[in-house]
DNA sequence: AATGTGCTTTGACTTAAGTCAAGGACAGTT
DNA sequence: AACTGTCCTTGACTTAAGTCAAAGCACATT
């Protein structure tokens, strides 16, 4: 499948003419990292924005003690790095390729250019940025508001929706990232996973969790509900 | 003035034609709010965004247990509420007049109408959602790698450059709302001022603060240094 | 099968920040 | 000047979550 052909069918180029496509294919490039690698580092002149081909993305930031908050996980088809191509400062976060990873780059003036030519353009990258804009929201929303496991009782309804595989998850990322996402440390994490399996909320197999009682998490989730 | 004139040195709307000023002036509807109303609900659905003329906008969400974390508050100029016109789902939060305050109501329809005939305003808008992707990214890197101090002082820094008025600051919410504006509730705020007022690095009275170390404060802020 | 390396779990301890409850301070009103 | 309501501060206590350190597992490699 060509590069025009991949870009038809992404949220952010959907609908738009098939030219478009052509000339987005031309100026997009090809560019590929290892994992572990990184994109570009918090600061970095926004060149340009990405749209992942394959593999895997994490978006963060650094704690000066070093720890690190991942603010989102990018699979195929997900952009990131657009932020700076409209503010016009640096990249307000670091990338790197969580596993080999294969991704369009997409330079800033051509894209702006384009842009100001294709309001259907522009309108897309305005629902793709206001979308990220309400995760972000609820992400502020639990870190402030609601303790570690409601935050992981959400996640995990969540991620058993998106997979929409009855109840069994398996997580796609270590363990330690999933704290990291949810803001809290490897150890926090485990004890919480612990006592929602001696309740009965969930059981736990290595990276594979089966959710037994949905409504119990729903309401940790949602309701101030306590985990005992 | 003219609400066309207004808008004309709105952010949004500079560098558009005049005529485009004139027809957002046709579009716009003028809506007043006092103090403590609220202006939408969380899930309300998005009909459209607004515009502050004057007064102040509070932008928060509550938890169950009733606590509330201010996401922003915004004044005369500032937009808010766009995120669901692009969206198409509902307000991610609540919207509440801190202040008498008058409105500039911008429907949905008419707007998205204006955005795809002009490229430029489409451009405006994305800068205007990418800076407010990044002050986002900011609280949430603050709530989830900084401690209250490190928040607290990173804010009265923050202020202060904005007003640039020396290093007296004058804050103009109260300090509850500035301790939900920071993720912590009033008594911690209290105690962690007083703490710093100790120490030197800061004066209190009243609303009137005075910054007497602004490296001590810078440190606390990004360094992982510690308040006694 | 044995070794090693990198996760994950568990335990004991510390700490930042929240809760609850009681006073103060202050501004506006009568 | 006394009153009232609101906001702010302070103290004693509780608790969620982080730190440090030690096993435990699991998987890949030799």
């Amino acid at each position: 499948m060509g590069i025009a052909d991949q870009l038809a069918v992404n949220p952010l180029f959907e609908g738009l003419p098939s030219e478009h496509h052509q000339t987005l294919a031309r100026i997009a490039m090809t560019r590929s990292y290892q994992k572990g690698q990184m994109i570009f580092a918090e600061g970095d002149e926004g060149t340009g924005f990405y749209i992942i081909q394959s593999g895997r993305i994490k978006v963060f930031k650094i704690s000066p003690e070093g720890k690190e908050q991942i603010f989102h996980i990018f699979g195929p088809g997900e952009s990131f790095g657009e932020v700076a191509v409209f503010t016009g400062q640096g990249f307000p976060a670091f990338a790197e390729a969580d596993a080999q990873s294969s991704l369009l780059f997409f330079p800033r003036q051509a894209f702006v250019a384009l842009i100001r030519k294709d309001s259907s353009l522009a309108l897309n990258m305005l629902a793709v940025l206001s979308r990220r804009l309400q995760k972000f929201s609820a992400l502020i929303e639990d870190l402030s508001l609601k303790e570690v496991p409601a935050r992981l009782a959400a996640h995990l309804l969540y991620l058993c929706e998106k997979d929409l595989d009855a109840n069994k998850i398996s997580l796609d990322i270590s363990k330690g990232q999933l704290a990291s996402l949810l803001g809290t440390i490897p150890e926090t994490l485990s004890r919480i996973m612990s006592r929602m399996s001696r309740q009965g909320l969930i059981r736990m197999k290595g990276s594979h969790i089966t959710i037994l009682d949905r409504q119990g998490l729903k309401d940790i989730a949602t309701e101030g509900k306590k985990l005992t």
